[in-house]
RNA sequence: GCGCCCUUAGCUCAGUUGGAUAGAGCAAUAGCCUUCUAAGCUAUGGGUCGGUGGUUCGAAUCCACCAGGGCGCGCCA
């Protein structure tokens, strides 16, 4: 049983609270602001001494004395109004470094059971290529889905195909017209390019003009009332383009337990429908089929769902909760996210009244995680040259292509594309997922695949030399050995890998890679710190080498856990 | 019109339950490779946290108003 530093000294502090006669909510510790005092931080006494009736530091003081004559702390001053600084002893940092490195599973990452989480996330679109668009939800969405299963949440990752609606009888009808030859139920050949291009164009073609729109709703209404033929293409067109999907989502290491799509839920429509219908939960208006969801109490207006069109088609919030129903039938999960575009925050509002005044929802959690939009140099959405919506493969091989050019001209010609890959995808995957969720972020190319500063190859970077000193010491036969920690760079080092259980937690809570992010980069800006301050293979002594081996195996243990967290793999060299 | 979000260093962005002197990277300047990978390290300069008022021991953070920007708002997804 390995508990973190952070919960170890959480729990003196509540000690010491109680003690006084303080309630203990606050007692918790926080990286000091100002590492120069203190290690850590306490800001929990200010609060309290209002409602005690007494002078915070006087409080904080008394709490203070009682702290530091453990042996946990060299030092427990006060400050200012009455902040409690922390400084650690070197044996007690020590043994919070042994007690992680033990914990080769989880690096002292707490492990919890909030029951089954689903994640929605990913939702390409059929016979449409993967574009920028679909950069952050593949990105972080698999990273969240990460976060909760390194803390042995139970997760089920859903992709949520649209594979259903009017863009299919687009699609249908695009084909019919300009393969007036071909036997119906077939598809004919197409380059997985004629594909990707045959969407934009049938849209185009059905916006410009009425009567091609109206052969899409008829070609959408006779593959929803089950013609076989349809069926047929339809299925071979999902097939194929799933097929081209699926490798942009090995390539990003986006992890789907389920492949599921708007079409899975369609045969559950009519009988929710009628059963909506019958409860008088949903209701005619102007002759579309909709579901009250605001609130009379409520000042903030909040628009009716549209369940069904006037004549009758399905829509995308009907197939919402009927997914929705469909998970909870199946799976019954405790929580759904879903990682979708933030732009889209209304729908799911909308959705998830209505699926909650259905009943559908009882006892899950629905949270929509939105994200901003990817941006180009202009601060606007990015776009190619030409005005289009970048496809994600060359977003990502060009990455990739600048990876390989700044690659060392010793590396062998086998181990070149594996290489560029990693560092290529991590400096993408690393910018994106640094600022936080919601708010965009401009995609500069240049700027990204610079790989300096605070980029993903710097924290591979840093990972690699300290697998670079582990596999020369292996070779020399040196051995870790017990941690000491002494030098400024070594407690800088261990207190910020002991972070990393607090970190995850945060991150969880708020589903926030970024919080993951910003800590990996933290920590390689500690190791390199140390790498440069504190000789490794050549210390003073046998014992401060084998310390020092030790901290380097527990400083790649938690670096790669939070690497992994992001998506991001490490190379062996770089 | 209504609603939601945003405004922090020249640029791109962080900023935990309200906490001490608001941070990082890039760009700029000055140093550091006979020692474990210089994709690195060290140091310096750079700020009216959009504006005004309020709440309190304390506000980038909470509240109100104002200015500027983005996004959304029943028969698309």
């Amino acid at each position: 049983m390995t508990a973190s530093l952070t919960r170890r000294v959480d729990e003196l502090l509540a000690g010491a609270f109680a003690a006084c006669g303080l309630p203990t909510e606050t007692a918790r510790a926080s990286r000091a602001s100002r590492p120069e005092l203190a290690d850590l931080q306490c800001n929990g006494v200010m609060p309290l001494a209002k409602a005690a009736g007494r002078n915070p530091r006087e409080l904080a003081a008394a709490i203070a004395t009682a702290l530091g004559e453990r042996a946990e702390f060299d030092e427990v001053g006060v400050a200012g109004p009455g902040f409690l600084n922390l400084r650690l002893s070197a044996g007690f940092l020590a043994e919070c470094a042994a007690a992680q490195a033990s914990d080769h599973a989880h690096a002292g990452i707490e492990q919890v059971d909030t029951g089954l989480v689903m994640l929605d996330f990913g939702g390409p679109n059929v016979a449409k290529p993967l574009h920028v668009g679909h950069l952050r939800t593949l990105v972080i969405g698999e990273s969240l889905r990460r976060i909760l299963d390194a803390q042995g949440v139970r997760t089920l990752s859903d992709t949520h195909l649209g594979d259903w609606g009017l863009q299919m009888g687009m699609l249908l009808s695009e084909l019919r017209l300009r393969f007036p030859d071909q036997p119906p139920g077939t598809l004919p050949p197409l380059t997985e390019h004629d594909l990707q291009v045959l969407y934009p164009e049938a849209a185009a073609a059905c916006r410009a003009d009425p009567a091609r729109m109206d052969a899409a709703r008829a070609a959408t209404a006779a593959l929803q009332a089950g013609d076989p033929d349809a069926y047929k293409v339809w299925s071979e067109l999902r097939r194929i383009s799933l097929e081209a999907q699926t490798r942009d989502f090995d390539l990003l290491g986006a992890h789907f337990d389920l492949l599921l799509g708007e079409s899975d839920v369609q045969p559950l429509i009519p009988g929710m429908i009628a059963d909506l219908r019958e409860r008088g939960i949903a209701v005619e208006s102007e002759g579309a089929l909709i579901v009250e969801v605001a609130t009379p109490d409520e000042a903030k207006p909040m628009p009716p769902l549209l369940l069904a069109k006037s004549d009758g088609a399905a829509l995308y919030a009907t197939t919402d909760v009927a997914t929705l129903l469909a998970r909870k039938r199946e799976h019954d999960p405790a929580r759904i996210i879903y990682v979708v575009d933030q732009r889209q925050a209304l729908h799911f509002e909308q959705v998830f009244r209505a699926a909650r005044r259905a009943g559908y929802a009882d006892g899950i959690e629905l949270i929509h995680a939105g994200y901003g939009t990817v941006n180009g140099p202009d601060g606007k959405p990015y776009k190619t040259r030409e005005g289009n919506a970048a496809q994600l493969s060359d977003l990502l091989g060009d990455a990739i292509e600048r990876a390989a050019e700044r690659l060392p001209e010793t590396t062998p010609d086998a181990e070149r594309e594996t290489l560029a890959r990693l560092v290529g995808l991590a400096a993408v995957k690393f910018a994106d997922l640094s600022s936080f969720r919601t708010s965009g972020y401009i995609f500069d190319a240049e700027r990204m695949v610079s790989f300096e500063g605070r980029t993903g190859p710097y924290v591979q970077y840093a990972c690699v030399r300290i697998g670079s000193i582990l596999a020369k010491a292996a070779s020399q036969g040196a051995s870790a050995g017990p941690i000491a920690v002494t030098a400024p760079a070594e407690r800088a080092l261990v207190l910020e890998c002991a972070r990393l259980p607090d970190v995850v937690a945060s991150a969880s809570r708020n589903l926030a890679p970024n919080e993951i992010a910003d800590y990996v980069f933290a920590l390689a800006q500690s190791f390199s710190r140390f790498y440069s301050e504190c000789p490794v293979l050549a210390a003073d002594t046998d014992a401060e080498r084998g310390s020092r081996l030790a901290l380097c195996a527990l400083t790649r243990m938690v670096m790669e856990k939070a690497l992994w967290l992001l998506g991001i793999a490490v190379p062996e060299r770089m």
